[in-house]
RNA sequence: UCCCCGGUAGCUCAGCUGGUAGAGCAGGUGACUGUUAAUCACCCUGUCGGCGGUUCGAAUCCGUCCCGGGGAGCCA
């Protein structure tokens, strides 16, 4: 029966009959024989094959085997009297599914650059390091859903395109397409738009996350999430993927243990379960990567309020580009210097300046702060944001004033504070970041099969 | 979008103050070998990012556009 590398590699079987497909990593002869190097995706290692010059397409096929060409070897599984590897597959046939001409395959057996592979990026999950991000991904995808499916959390497909602009997250992309109906004539206050007024790609799936957690309790999306920013740096595209719970009765302490407890959970689940993709990114991406994270796991995440930030950073002697004073928007700077240097390890500022923030952020007691937080992450910067929302009617109201924003446009959200109102918190966990934080890549267009960014969507 | 740096062989890069191009790796051929970044010998490879300008002459200088990197802004 077919099996995968991984299982082969992890509960080897000396004398079991295998049939594996493969592509061909490298290629070496030796003396009657030749060595086949086989991955299958399914873990970083390979299976050696070892091809002996019996085989009956040995000198036509075999010897002309190169990086990439696609096989399906059925052989016996026996130990290597060799080292570097435990055991080896003796081939017995060897089929050979598609070549990779050698002259023009991208691919070599050697180190390309990340910059070089995005431009393949069709062919870049075959090289060692982007397929253990993709694997490294789907492991954390998968653990963002038991990590709330296991708390009771109900999963909320919140939509894609959406009417709602989520303040403060962003631009929209334009939905732009004929209504059906114009042309028609029968409606006379046809706008045109197929929605019947402008719809975008959803910047946040927040606001429609809040009215599931004000229907069912604890709730969270977890879906693509579109920018149209023009935005060129190492930590922010076009698309990208955002993890975002929502949960009433729940405040801005809350909110907080809740994004601490799903950081370390997933910290945890990664270094357990991608022991060894998790050791190539130590070795050749970010030396150290993994006593970091486990530093992580192990630490509780510093906390303090944008006051004490400021005190600090003030205190800190340190001279910055910025000046640091009560009432900015903290720059890349002060938060990296806060996270790597005065607290080196992630860290949770809450209550900033309401001034700075969006309108649905619930607003304190001082009258001053929101109910805001940031998790910050050395390294990466900001990883996630969240707030309590503003749960009273009144409050809301009047920060939309103060913010510019019509409450026409978003009477179905005040509604959720019409009626029923209760305290609710949530925050968002850009999922791309996740991803980096753990891996150690230093671009995050590595860590997403298919980056988009301005001027660049090949396929 | 702004600032700085870069774009030379399939890849990674060298090429000083202008005289029209090179190394390693990859690839090809052969030898050798239970090999594992295999080794050794020989061979091949270029619109020097695009366009325009200066000059007798531009990879080299100037302008502009495109792309990439680092930083910043926006944020996740």
């Amino acid at each position: 029966m077919n099996k995968r590398v991984a299982e082969v590699l992890a509960a080897p079987q000396i004398g079991e009959k295998l049939e594996i497909g493969g592509w061909v990593r490298t290629r070496r002869d030796a003396g009657g024989f030749s060595f086949l190097e086989l991955g299958d995706g399914s873990c970083l290692a390979n299976l050696q094959v070892i091809a002996e010059q019996t085989l009956a397409n040995y000198r036509d096929e075999v010897k002309k085997l190169s990086t990439g060409c696609s096989v399906l070897v059925r052989g016996i599984l026996q130990e290597s009297p060799a080292r570097g590897q435990s055991v080896e597959l003796r081939a017995e046939t060897i089929e050979v599914l598609g070549w990779a001409d050698p002259e023009s395959y991208p691919l070599q057996k050697k180190h390309h650059s990340f910059e070089f592979l995005r431009e393949i990026c069709h062919l870049r999950p075959r090289t060692n390091a982007l397929g253990a991000v993709a694997r490294v991904r789907s492991r954390l995808s998968y653990g963002v859903h038991s990590f709330f499916q296991e708390r009771g959390f109900i999963q909320v497909h919140t939509p894609i395109i959406t009417t709602s602009d989520c303040e403060g997250a962003g631009e929209m992309f334009q939905v732009s397409t004929p209504s059906p109906a114009s042309g028609a004539g029968e409606s006379g206050g046809d706008s045109g738009e197929f929605f019947g007024r402008p719809a975008g790609l959803t910047v946040s799936g927040q606001l429609q996350a809040e009215v599931y957690a004000q229907a069912l309790g604890n709730v969270y999306t977890f879906g693509p999430t579109f920018r149209a920013e023009n935005s060129n740096t190492s930590r922010h595209l076009a698309e990208f993927w955002m993890v975002e719970p929502e949960m009433a009765f729940c405040d801005l302490a809350g909110n907080r243990q809740v994004a601490e407890a799903l950081l370390k959970y997933l910290l945890r689940l990664v270094l357990t379960e991608c022991a060894a993709d998790l050791a190539l990114f130590d070795r050749f991406i970010a030396k150290g990567l993994v006593a970091k994270l486990e530093a992580v796991v192990e630490q509780e995440f510093a906390h303090i309020t944008y006051t004490e930030a400021v005190q600090q950073l003030r205190q800190s002697g340190q001279s910055f580009v910025y000046p640091v004073q009560w009432g900015i928007d903290l720059q890349s700077e002060h938060e990296r210097y806060l996270t790597e240097t005065i607290h080196r390890r992630p860290l949770i500022v809450t209550d900033y300046p309401a001034a700075i923030k969006p309108f649905y952020m619930r607003l304190s007691d001082d009258g001053l702060t929101v109910a805001a937080m940031d998790i910050l992450v050395p390294g990466i910067g900001e990883i996630i944001g969240g707030s309590q929302r503003e749960e009273r009617s009144e409050v809301l109201l009047a920060r939309m004033e103060q913010a510019g924003v019509d409450p026409l446009a978003y009477d179905w959200y005040l509604d959720l504070r019409r009626y029923g109102t209760v305290p609710h918190s949530g925050f968002g966990l850009g999922f791309e970041r996740l991803v980096q934080f753990v891996t150690g890549m230093a671009n995050i267009r590595e860590v997403i099969p298919f980056p988009r960014t301005p001027g660049f969507a090949p396929c």
